[in-house]
DNA sequence: CACCCGTGGTT
DNA sequence: TAACCAAGGGT
């Protein structure tokens, strides 16, 4: 049987337990915790900590970035990975600037409204950034949830309401414990609640897990579904144009770029993907380049 | 809702 | 080693 105290528990563990973060130090900026936010969409904190960094350090306000073409925030973007973030980030920076006066805006409406903002990374923004007690749930929370909450091994398939109402029923009144638990939740399932192999033995809530109370059963639902294989994907060869584009500082023509791949018609499908979404245009000059605009 | 979107670390 | 996984969002 669960206790009731697990918000409490995992609170105490997290104020010994939490990494030290750079985005999660005390003078950070709402717009240092926004890029912060876009950067760890998908990518593991440690590939973003250095590129969060820099990325600071070059435009330390959404004015600073929105002044310069989107090119500059693809090529500083580097090998993040789904390189449309650089590009929604430089977009959502014009939208502050534009439609806030160049302050991140704190409530939900307004932050789900700029490009690239979607549910979680809105509430974590307003919890982490602004202090509101919002519940907050990423891929880590839905794990810890799934298993602490429902007994389940796995989360399942997206179930958002149910697991914004669960984080939600947890969360602690208080604006300043809420931010916690929320980063708390997350933090457990990043290092603890880990997907593959947790480590339940140093689990600080493991007295109210409801996976542990029945016994640790194995996963009977319906199966995430399954990324196809990167080998040989478009992705692969957008990747790989992508490099090519950032590396060079003027307009790279279709000879060129015939080099990187085999396949002449998926490479023309993955530069129409790639200009389709406004990460490459097409030069004057029949090449193809950044957008400088 | 299912699928697409990069890149690299982990098991 | 191939598969899985990662502070998701857009369509």
């Amino acid at each position: 049987m669960p206790t009731p105290d697990l918000a409490g528990a995992l609170n105490e563990w997290f104020a010994d337990a939490a990494r030290p973060l750079p985005w999660r130090a005390a003078e950070v900026s709402p717009w240092a915790v926004l890029v912060s936010e876009f950067m760890l969409q998908q990518t593991q904190v440690a590939r973003v900590v250095p590129r969060w960094k820099a990325w600071i350090g070059r435009w330390p306000t959404p004015a600073a970035l929105a002044a310069e073409p989107p090119s500059e925030a693809v090529r500083a973007w580097d090998r993040l990975g789904y390189p449309r973030r650089a590009l929604w980030l430089h977009r959502a920076a014009v939208e502050i600037v534009e439609r806030h006066g160049g302050e991140v805006p704190a409530e939900l409406d307004d932050l789900l409204a700029l490009q690239g903002v979607g549910p979680y990374t809105a509430r974590a923004i307003a919890a982490f950034a602004f202090g509101r007690r919002h519940p907050v749930v990423d891929t880590n929370t839905r794990r810890v949830i799934a298993r602490a909450v429902l007994g389940q091994a796995q989360p399942g398939p997206p179930a958002t309401g149910r697991d914004l109402a669960a984080m939600g029923a947890l969360l602690p009144a208080s604006d300043a414990a809420a931010r916690a638990f929320n980063a708390a939740a997350m933090e457990l399932g990043a290092t603890v609640c880990t997907a593959r192999t947790p480590s339940c033995d140093a689990c600080p809530i493991a007295a109210a897990c409801a996976w542990r109370a029945a016994g640790y059963p194995p996963y009977d639902g319906p199966r995430r579904a399954v990324q196809g294989r990167f080998e040989g994907s478009d992705r692969q060869v957008r990747g790989l144009v992508m490099r090519e584009l950032r590396a060079a500082h003027r307009p790279v023509h279709a000879g060129e770029l015939a080099t990187l791949w085999p396949d002449a018609a998926q490479l023309e499908r993955a530069l129409g993907g790639l200009v389709a979404d406004g990460l490459a245009v097409a030069d004057a000059g029949g090449g193809l380049r950044l957008p400088d605009a």
